[in-house]
DNA sequence: GTGTTTTGTTGATTTATATCAAGCCGATCC
DNA sequence: GGATCGGCTTGATATAAATCAACAAAACAC
């Protein structure tokens, strides 16, 4: 009971810094299915489970996360290649998730944050198509996807949420075709800086603040831009009053100006 | 019996001619699964169904199709903002997916084919996101999902095929975002064209003949290009002797180069 | 069949972004 | 504390693709 309290302090408290809490180093964890470590009591339970479910199902779908595992900064927790058998929910920190081609050139699909699930890109043909790689020092809960199929059969509220996460991810990947396909530099990294800040508010951090935690580089590939693209562009947000740039800390300004700027086509 | 060798005659005579069976022009149709309309009989279920299903399950797969629609060309199937209730398996036809941004701009995400099942981007809100539009007349399977769903409670070999429909569609996706991040204008057509072309000729059509259905612009908007430069490269293709284009008609000259084009970056 | 619209091609020019290059800053390491 | 290195910024220049424009060729309408 003190550790809850003790938990939804902290989580405060980060939150005003605008910044990820910072996590333990443990290695890798059996889990004991202790009150601490139970889904019930994870704060990203509403991202990663479905809601109205009965304490028995929940009971269910936490002996299915059998292991946690920590990722150090810069290490990967999956990669192309690899086979296929685990799904992860992110408890804490940030991965960016890249493809490769065969040449050699890298494109990040995606930055994904606490709460988010990844590895979906595995289930097709049983080995991943893509790496995941920790950019801040990360706790992730291991899902084994044989067991999540059972119990999806069994348990329908989490089959359909399993459906959702995935839709969703399909959804959002059509968002980035729109950026990269019809947008501009300016459009391109206001609707990034959007849609990271709206994403860290759903998890109780300042709706106007971020530390990045890429560097100008990543979310040039991400953008389908150069890194000084990336960092004129700030440059000139910053001029324009729209955002305070200090190194990877990101004040915004003037969010609506951003807004109108993704969404009203710059007339020629 | 005869049904089914006309069927596989006319696959045959579309086949040499490198376009799509032209079908007929029934607006919706109720299904009474007799033996013409089974999926056991269809001949992309290699693409909607799993394999090694029992007769039984098949036929419990069968009557959750309740219903067929024919979609004219330029009609759509379904759009933005439309209540979800189904997904579609194409049977015949051809789509273009395309989302819309909130000032008019518009990207198209994809172009499917037949085997190939739409409509997942509406599980996660119960609204779709996009919009399907036929560029030619189509004739798509009605899949209630929720039916799917019940079923896929039922049918483990179902629940895990619906996966790997959705995980192929992020695949999928992942591809489309290395090309327009990434890639110049010569290596997105070529990519666009190798693809197209495999997947047509997976369906029994020529490995190196297609007939496009789609516009320069269309084309120009799934690559994030201007048609003028759609229209520039493929003349660049033509001079190069790597196809011939007449029209939308393609005959595909030198795949390896056009490959060679994809995988291997420039040197400047 | 003729007129009209849509679609596609090609040329001239502009422009957004990439590329090349230099220097700066902050972190890390002896 | 100074040296080193990765990450970032900014300027000058190059370039790929967009834009503007004219026209040709199909497709469609009546």
């Amino acid at each position: 009971m003190s550790n809850l309290i003790a938990v939804k302090m902290s989580e405060t408290s980060t939150s005003a810094r605008a910044d990820f809490p910072v996590i333990d180093q443990i290695a890798q964890i059996r889990l004991h299915h202790d009150l601490k470590n139970s889904c019930s009591n994870c704060n990203v339970r509403e991202h990663c489970l479905p809601v109205g479910l009965s304490a028995e199902e929940m009971d269910r779908i936490n002996n299915v996360v059998t292991a946690r595992h920590t990722i150090k900064r810069g290490a990967t927790l999956f990669r192309s290649g690899d086979k296929f058998t685990n799904l992860y929910a992110i408890r804490t920190g940030f991965f960016k998730i890249r493809v490769t081609s065969d040449d050699g050139r890298e494109q990040v699909t995606g930055f994904q944050m606490s709460g988010e699930v990844i590895g979906l890109d595995g289930i097709v043909n049983d080995h991943h198509n893509c790496d995941a790689v920790a950019l801040e020092d990360a706790n992730v809960c291991v899902l084994p996807f044989e067991q999540i199929e059972k119990l999806s059969r069994e348990i329908k509220a989490l089959q359909h949420h399993v459906h959702k996460i995935m839709s969703r991810e399909i959804v959002r990947e059509h968002g980035v075709m729109m950026l990269l396909g019809s947008m501009r530099a300016e459009e391109r990294l206001a609707a990034f800086l959007l849609n990271l800040v709206s994403r860290l508010h759903d998890r109780g951090f300042s709706p106007s603040e971020l530390n990045l935690r890429m560097t100008r580089e990543e979310i040039g590939s991400y953008l389908g831009l150069k890194l000084e693209t990336v960092s004129r562009t700030f440059s000139k947000f910053m001029d324009d009053g729209l955002i305070e740039v200090n190194q990877r800390h990101v004040r915004i300004l003037n969010a609506d100006a951003l807004s109108h700027l993704v969404n009203h086509e710059k007339c020629h």
